[in-house]
DNA sequence: AGGGCTTCCCGA
DNA sequence: CGGGAAGCCCTC
């Protein structure tokens, strides 16, 4: 028999395994998904066993033998091998680096650093319970001793190092000894209650979920904030468990949902293990091991934990479900999305994806009946969906309020005499400096994409990332002719101190990436803000998702254009979900909750859509939009970018990438560009873009890994290749 | 990835 | 013609 060996370097031209014989001592022991080493070239090398069979007859070349097994516990199931195997085909990274990316860092290919294992040292008796009672009684002159030995009698074991120093003498003397035992780092051993009970809709919801359990059905759960998903998913994986079968939550980000953990720890205790990027890297380890030993019946984690080993799943759940952290954005670009379906199909259990504000794709998929739609509109208890008002800031900007309108303004001193709390949400992010009328609130479009241009200081000029339309900047409003244009650039560390003067009495906390840079600070903000040590709480889109205040009834958006005029044709989409998940922070106890919107746009369809809370409103209407301009969910889109330190070389090549699609693609495949990338000068490397739309292209999947394989040890050019873009 | 082998260019 | 840098190709 022989092993086919992946090896451990990184490099597309030898993504391929290589045969080995196997050695007879190695025989029993070795297995597939197993990491030897091997000698390879000169060198001794790592890899993974992705498979043994029978040596073929017609080998031209002598082989040679695999060297040892590095680490006879982690064994790679054939799950993990097919989902490695799918992951690189659908992203088109190296197999190795599937691999790389799948598994905890320790636990990589590489060389491990590390020696992560640790233990606790019990100590029990060595010796007959008559010796024992014997020693004591002739031994009256240390009671210490004395105490411990009596303890020892009564339980089995003690931990060591609880015990003090008289420990050593009794194990000197031989009537006690060690022992070590594996320990795990985050191994939850508080209390657990295991019941919870579903109100009738949610009951409604978990029955018609529960029919899928046992078929690989992807099913949406589209239910408002606040109508507590969260029930029907620990009810679901009760069941699951009940069966004998596992189940994987995956969450858009961990360290904003510790009080979700929280709650499955107090319903599932050690069954849970959580994973996601933030862990150590023991941490991980440990987590990674007791999922591999079968020791943990329910995994939540982030966009990684889709990899975890767990055996024999029964569901996979994705919460918020439109969240795009779960689309890695380095290689390999995959979608979380994809990997659970892969899983779910794989181990024949339901996908179930939650969210108030479903993406576009997810949900046209339910419309259709490839998704099943289960649909959850009411609240938990009396709480009810707050009361959102736009306010015209064009209207304030003249009554010189450019922050904060009087309405705000005046909803804030009556939420502070009343002792209530308030979130303001500044979403300022991107870095694409959008241009806008001070006066009428105009704003750039292409003409030809209907998104918004973006600005660029050097040439003074706005541009289309996509199709490459360009306009001269003037000094007027091409609108109402005002010389009032303006980068929107207010940010929350100004707005703080905006506030602060203006509300001298109000407790204000900010939370950014610049205030929870260190371990632990969001968790410290979010608590601190819970138990009432602040008035006002002031972000970014952090601060949307997933929280839960009962004492917040007011919650203000100090700008929705930022997020609108960011030029990308997905900007109406991630502004709904953001502002109804903001909106769905107020009122989610008895006291009815209030939104107030700022805005200089307050005609916008989709901002109407949000006053409304009107889903299904906004999905029409942008799938209109969608349709006619050939996007997502109509269209797949898929984004190559070529990339140089040499302009030349860069423009040149984007020229023959469009030239080889042209004549290996199908005819309706739209191609657009090649035009300068969003980024198009980053680190001193140039980039260019080419866009894909397609509905079906038989010829695609082939040609694009034909095209990956052209620049393969291409030192001037490289191409960057994302399957399913979320920004373009 | 990394080492060996081939090639190609330049000075003598 | 020699040497040294640069490119190419192979590794079970």
């Amino acid at each position: 028999m022989i092993a086919e060996v992946l090896i451990e370097y990184n490099t597309k031209n030898i993504d391929k395994t290589f045969s080995y014989l196997i050695p007879p001592i190695l025989g029993p022991e070795l297995k597939k998904g197993m990491k030897v080493k091997v000698p390879f070239g000169r060198k001794l090398v790592n890899g993974f066993v992705l498979d043994i069979k029978p040596k073929p007859t017609d080998i031209k070349y002598e082989l040679k033998e695999v060297n040892k097994i590095v680490d006879k516990f982690l064994v790679l199931n054939d799950e993990l091998l097919a989902l490695a195997d799918y992951l690189s085909t659908k992203t088109l990274c190296s197999k190795i680096w599937a691999f790389q990316t799948m598994l905890p860092s320790n636990l990589k290919v590489k060389d491990k650093k590390y020696n992560l294992e640790k233990f606790d040292t019990y100590v029990t008796l060595n010796t007959s319970d008559d010796k024992v009672k014997e020693y004591i009684l002739n031994n009256k002159r240390s009671p210490k001793q004395n105490e411990i030995l009596e303890s020892l009698l009564q339980t089995e074991k003690l931990k060591k190092n609880e015990l003090g120093s008289s420990v050593k003498t009794l194990l000197a003397k031989g009537l006690i000894k060690e022992e070590k035992e594996k320990k795990y780092r985050l191994n939850y051993t508080g209390e657990t209650h295991g019941t919870h009970t579903l109100t009738e809709y949610q009951s409604e919801a978990y029955n018609e979920i529960k029919k899928y359990l046992n078929t690989p059905k992807t099913i949406l759960l589209h239910g408002v904030t606040g109508s507590g998903k969260t029930e029907i998913y620990m009810t679901l994986m009760q069941e699951v468990i009940k069966n004998g079968k596992t189940a994987m939550l995956l969450v858009p980000e961990i360290t904003l949902t510790t009080q979700i953990v929280k709650r499955f720890y107090e319903v599932f205790g050690s069954d849970v293990a959580i994973f996601h990027s933030s862990l150590s890297m023991g941490e991980k380890q440990d987590e990674f091991e007791r999922i591999l030993k079968g020791e943990v019946k329910i995994v939540i984690g982030t966009r990684s934990a889709v990899f975890t080993p767990l055996k024999n799943l029964g569901i996979i759940i994705i919460d918020e479900e439109h969240s795009e952290n779960f689309k890695q954005e380095t290689t390999p670009r995959y979608h979380a999305l994809d990997m659970a379906s892969f899983r779910s199909k794989y181990n024949n259990c339901p996908l179930l994806l939650g969210s108030a504000t479903p993406s576009l794709e997810t949900m046209a998929r339910a419309k259709k009946g490839v998704y099943k739609l289960v649909t959850l509109d009411k609240r938990v208890g009396s709480s009810i969906l707050p009361k959102v008002t736009l306010v015209d800031m064009a209207i304030e900007m003249r009554k010189r309020n450019p922050y904060i309108s009087s309405l705000l303004k005046t909803k804030i001193y009556d939420r502070l005499s009343k002792n209530e709390q308030i979130i303001l949400l500044l979403n300022r992010r991107g870095f694409s400096t959008v241009i806008t009328c001070q006066n009428c609130g105009y704003t750039y479009k292409c003409p030809n994409c209907d998104i918004s241009l973006t600005y660029h200081k050097s040439t003074n000029n706005l541009r289309c990332h996509y199709c490459g339309y360009t306009v001269f900047k003037n000094d007027e409003c091409p609108s109402c002719h005002e010389k009032s244009l303006n980068f929107l650039g207010l940010g929350t560390e100004k707005l703080e101190t905006e506030l602060k003067t203006m509300f001298p009495i109000a407790r204000i906390v900010r939370m950014d990436t610049d205030t929870t840079s260190l371990k632990g600070s969001h968790e410290r903000i979010i608590n601190d803000f819970k138990d009432g040590k602040y008035d006002i709480l002031l972000g970014t889109q952090m601060i949307s998702k997933g929280l839960d205040f009962p004492n917040v009834t007011l919650v203000g958006v100090i700008s929705a254009d930022t997020s609108l005029n960011i030029p990308d044709f997905r900007s109406s989409e991630r502004t709904f979900s953001l502002l109804t998940q903001a909106a769905g922070r107020s009122g989610r106890s008895e006291t009815p909750g209030e939104v107030i919107i700022q805005t200089f746009n307050p005609d916008n369809f989709t901002l109407e859509c949000v006053s409304k809370q009107d889903y299904n409103k906004f999905y029409n209407y942008e799938m209109q939009i969608r349709k006619k301009l050939s996007y997502p969910p109509y269209y797949y889109l898929v984004s190559i970018k070529i990339i140089s330190n040499d302009y030349d070389k860069a423009s040149s090549e984007s020229l023959k990438v469009k030239n080889f699609l042209q004549a290996n693609l199908e005819e309706k495949t739209i191609i657009l560009g090649p035009t300068t990338a969003s980024m198009f000068k980053f680190n001193n490397t140039y980039r260019f873009q080419i866009i894909l739309k397609y509905q079906f292209d038989n010829k695609l999947a082939n040609t694009l890994k034909e095209l990956d394989k052209k620049y393969v040890g291409n030192k001037d050019v490289y191409l960057e290749i994302d399957n399913s873009p979320l920004h373009i």
